[in-house]
RNA sequence: GCCCCGAUAGCCCAAUGGCAGAGGCAGAGGACUUAAAAUCCUCCCAGUGUGGGUUCGACCCCCACUCGGGGCACCA
């Protein structure tokens, strides 16, 4: 087909992809990284994709939408970084391998090549030269790297601890990956084991991950920072230190309410800590404790999880002394107690905390009130009264207010030196270690006299051995153990005879600081440069699923302030703003293949073309709310898409025309659009924008066929415009237009237009008459009329003047130029 | 149980205390056409989940409730 010919035909999307896709790697236009590029800077990143199959449609919302926030800022005269990668480690890749016996890299790598391809054709803005994989050794030597940083520091460190452990998986979780306890990625129940695992030492910036977050206040969806305070979940309180009868050490316990120390009656330890069954070792009630014990560990944690189980506890025939009153507190083992939070032991004050009224009407054990909060008597009611009130019963702290109380109390016992003010967190270090082969291997070698020796950083990256000819099949140790070449080692340090670490790390440390490497992607000395981090760092803005919103998000934010300590960047938080995109459904649930509601991608691409899938992903409704594909119409984006442009070929002015002269109407029609649409994407709000572009296409086209003709320059303005706002959803239909009217590619550097405010101004506006606030009367005037001005014309009006006959308004509103309101 | 978000036309969604409708989908009619498709034009449709309150004026702010979605859930 000639050129001609397709002057004439219809907008044809698959010739117009086929033909923009190798100019634009031509030009590459999102190259970023030029030395003495004069923009200023704009770091613009989506999170990486994990290689697993084919692009979906989720993807594809995700890629459209930060595309357009990468594109607008180009066009707005940035210099924008949006880089891509993969996050390459993890269990499918090793499932896939076993199922098909071969290497998972196989899997992995050609997942990513097809991935890859599919993103150049979906027109993602992306910088292909910043491209690396967290698979890759020259990526994850860096992991290693920073792991021994850690070590160093003593941020990573091994314990023996009851860990999450997924039988389906046969690897254990960190605490994220549990969810309602269930194994987040395969859904097997959770179980606990006790191992020796390694551990990051995120605790030890929980207060940093809390305050810190007063920066991302407006900056992130409120809805991930009340998630990471949740989780977090700080609390502050007192340590206060029990004697126990017949047993040489005090106990301490935590509580958030030490004002109510007088009302404790009976004090509880975890049934599965170490002190219980210290405490009941060789005494009469061990046997049923014992029997208890069997009893609760054998319930598995959805059972845990229900709240309003009955309580149920063994008495271990022990007294704690309450210090400030040497009352005697019978010592309960009970399960409704954390081993792991606190100090795993509790005093309980049943009238005031709903658990331990509970306990103690289970138990039948005594309830005093030393809160007087005004609501009825828990003995009676049954519900722990938890408000402020007037302390009661409480010696020297009563007629006190609670918080005066907890002042009061907390210094007198912090005098007698039996309690401290303290706090404490619901978060717990970071289980790092993986029983996997796929992820990175751990750099470090144990030796029977030297202990754990790291390995020498100029022996990394430790590269994983050839997954040939090992069994990577889930067994519940690491597959690395078998690769006996690959394990045995001389211990650097005395050279004997030594074993490396077998096991894998977690692939969340691959993603925790993936964002720092893509400026310095081909750095082989370092993760990343120190001016290559000043020049880019933090991210502007990073888009991506809620669904990270506790894992990824806290572990990246941990690690920037681990390598903030370490020098080696200098700002605390690594992502300025937040953008969660919801998820992609069918008929109101989740896309899957066994729900029958899948629509592929590709075949919504071959029939509609990428610019009106692009288009109706991001138009769809507010970036954050899921989309329903039965809602959208890609047939009405082609529609409009094609409406677009058609006005490129009915535009008859030469290019560079000069525009003052143009219509004005339609050229303030186009500043609006320029003006609102910009506003709308600075606010996350695209389909506002892409509503604003549709209706410059309208005026457009009217102006063309019964206003001021296609010669008109205004014409032109606004046709390029259109091409210029919708190449950040549109690209190929965008560049087509450009290059239709005259211009060379690439439309998405040719700028924003610059908005001429006083094409902003209308003429004319309506103002409307009130009285008592119903309309009576609408009326053209300038804009730039006063309150008194609007308000004589309004008391003149006749049909005011006749609705109020003769009677005088008891109070005027005027608010020029759109109302005034006569209050009768 | 606690916390957060939402509810506007048949549907998806706009409207930053000031005329409820920007845009789209679906629908109806018309123009063009031998006809159809495409295209262009025009039109129909709710008084904002319910009940109170504040205000000259409330989709918007406050209180209570209903429904939907999400988060947390023995963390002392």
């Amino acid at each position: 087909m000639s050129t001609d010919d397709r002057e004439h035909a219809a907008y044809d999307f698959a010739f117009v992809q086929e033909k923009w896709l190798p100019v634009w790697d031509q030009l590459e236009p999102f190259k970023s990284g030029r030395p003495e590029d004069p923009r200023p800077k704009k770091y613009v990143l989506d999170m990486f994709p994990y290689p697993s199959g084919d692009l979906h449609m989720g993807h594809a919302e995700a890629y459209a939408l930060g595309d357009v926030i990468a594109r607008y800022w180009i066009q707005r005269g940035f210099n924008v970084m949006h880089p891509i990668g993969w996050d390459a480690f993890g269990l499918p890749a090793e499932n896939a391998a076993i199922k098909r016996n071969e290497d998972p890299r196989i899997w992995t790598y050609e997942n990513i090549a097809t991935q890859k391809a599919s993103m150049r054709r979906f027109a993602c803005s992306f910088d292909w030269d910043r491209v690396f994989n967290t698979c890759d050794p020259e990526y994850y030597r860096w992991n290693q790297w920073l792991f021994l940083q850690m070590y160093k520091r003593g941020l990573a460190y091994r314990k023996d601890s009851a860990v999450n452990w997924c039988p389906g998986c046969q690897t254990v979780l960190a605490n994220e990956q549990v969810v309602a306890g269930l194994c987040e990625r395969c859904d097997s129940v959770a179980t606990k084991k006790k191992l020796n695992q390694w551990y990051f030492k995120i605790t030890d910036y929980a207060d940093r991950l809390l305050d810190d977050m007063a920066q991302l206040e407006g900056m992130w969806p409120e809805k991930v920072l009340t998630m990471q305070r949740n989780w977090i979940g700080r609390s502050i309180g007192a340590n206060v230190s029990f004697a126990i009868e017949g047993h040489a050490e005090p106990v301490t316990v935590y509580t958030t309410r030490p004002d109510t120390l007088y009302g404790a009656t009976f004090f509880v330890v975890a049934a599965d800590s170490d002190l219980a069954a210290q405490l009941a070792q060789g005494t009469e009630v061990e046997k049923e404790f014992k029997e208890y014990l069997e009893k609760i560990k054998s319930a598995s944690d959805i059972d845990r999880l229900a709240t309003d189980r009955p309580k149920s506890g063994v008495f271990l025939g022990k007294y704690a002394i309450n210090p400030i009153n040497g009352e005697k507190l019978p010592i309960w083992a009970s399960d409704y107690v954390l081993a792991d939070y606190g100090t795993g032991a509790i005093m309980a004050v049943p009238a005031h905390d709903q658990r331990d009224l509970d306990f103690a009407r289970a138990m039948k054990l005594p309830v005093r009130v030393v809160v007087n909060t005004g609501d009825e008597d828990p003995n009676k009611t049954g519900i722990a009264t938890t408000s402020d009130g007037v302390l009661i019963n409480s010696d020297g702290l009563n007629g006190l207010k609670k918080a005066e109380a907890i002042e009061k109390i907390i210094a007198e016992l912090e005098k007698n030196g039996v309690g401290k003010a303290t706090r404490n967190y619901r978060l717990r270090d970071w289980l790092v270690s993986r029983q996997r082969y796929w992820g990175t291997p751990i750099p470090i070698i144990h030796c029977a006299a030297c202990g754990e020796v790291p390995v020498d950083e100029s022996q990394l990256p430790l590269t994983l051995p050839d997954a040939q000819g090992l069994d990577l099949k889930p067994k519940g140790t690491s597959p690395l153990g078998a690769a006996t070449d690959w394990v045995n080692v001389k211990c650097p340090s005395c050279g004997a005879d030594a074993k490396r670490d077998t096991d894998t790390m977690d692939t969340f440390v691959d993603s925790s600081w993936y964002f720092l490497r893509y400026p310095s992607s081909t750095n082989h000395n370092e993760p990343f440069s120190r001016k290559d981090i000043d020049t880019w760092l933090p991210v502007d803005q990073y888009v991506g699923g809620v669904t990270h919103a506790i894992l990824h998000l806290l572990y990246s934010r941990f690690f920037t302030k681990v390598l903030n300590d370490m020098g080696m960047l200098d700002f605390n938080e690594p992502f300025t703003r937040l953008l969660n995109q919801g998820m992609v459904q069918m008929d109101g649930s989740a896309m899957s293949k066994s729900r029958g509601n899948l629509v592929r991608l590709s075949d919504e691409l071959a029939v509609h073309g990428v610019d009106a899938i692009r288009l109706s992903m991001v138009f769809a409704g507010p970036p954050e709310d899921d989309v329903d594909w039965a809602d959208v119409s890609p047939s009405g984006s082609m529609k409009f898409l094609s409406r677009a442009w058609r006005l490129s070929g009915d535009v008859s002015s030469a290019p560079g025309v000069d525009f003052s002269h143009g219509e004005i109407s339609l050229r303030k029609a186009t500043h609006k659009a320029l003006h609102d649409s910009a506003f709308a994407v600075e606010s996350f709000r695209f389909n506002v924008a892409i509503a604003r572009m549709m209706e410059l296409v309208n005026a457009t086209r009217k102006a063309v066929d019964s206003g001021c003709g296609p010669s008109d320059p205004a014409v032109r303005e606004a046709v390029e415009a259109v091409a210029i706002m919708i190449s950040l959803v549109a690209p190929f239909t965008a560049e087509e237009m450009w290059e239709r009217l005259g211009h060379t590619p690439a439309v998405a550097l040719a700028g924003w237009p610059v908005v001429d405010e006083s094409l902003l101004v209308a003429d004319a506006v309506e103002a409307v008459f009130q009285i008592n606030g119903k309309i009576k009367e609408r009326i053209e005037v300038s804009p730039t009329i006063t309150d008194a001005e609007l308000e004589a014309l309004a008391m003149t009006h006749p049909t005011i003047v006749a609705e109020l006959a003769g009677a005088t308004p008891k109070k005027v509103i005027a608010r020029a130029p759109k109302l005034v309101n006569i209050v009768a």
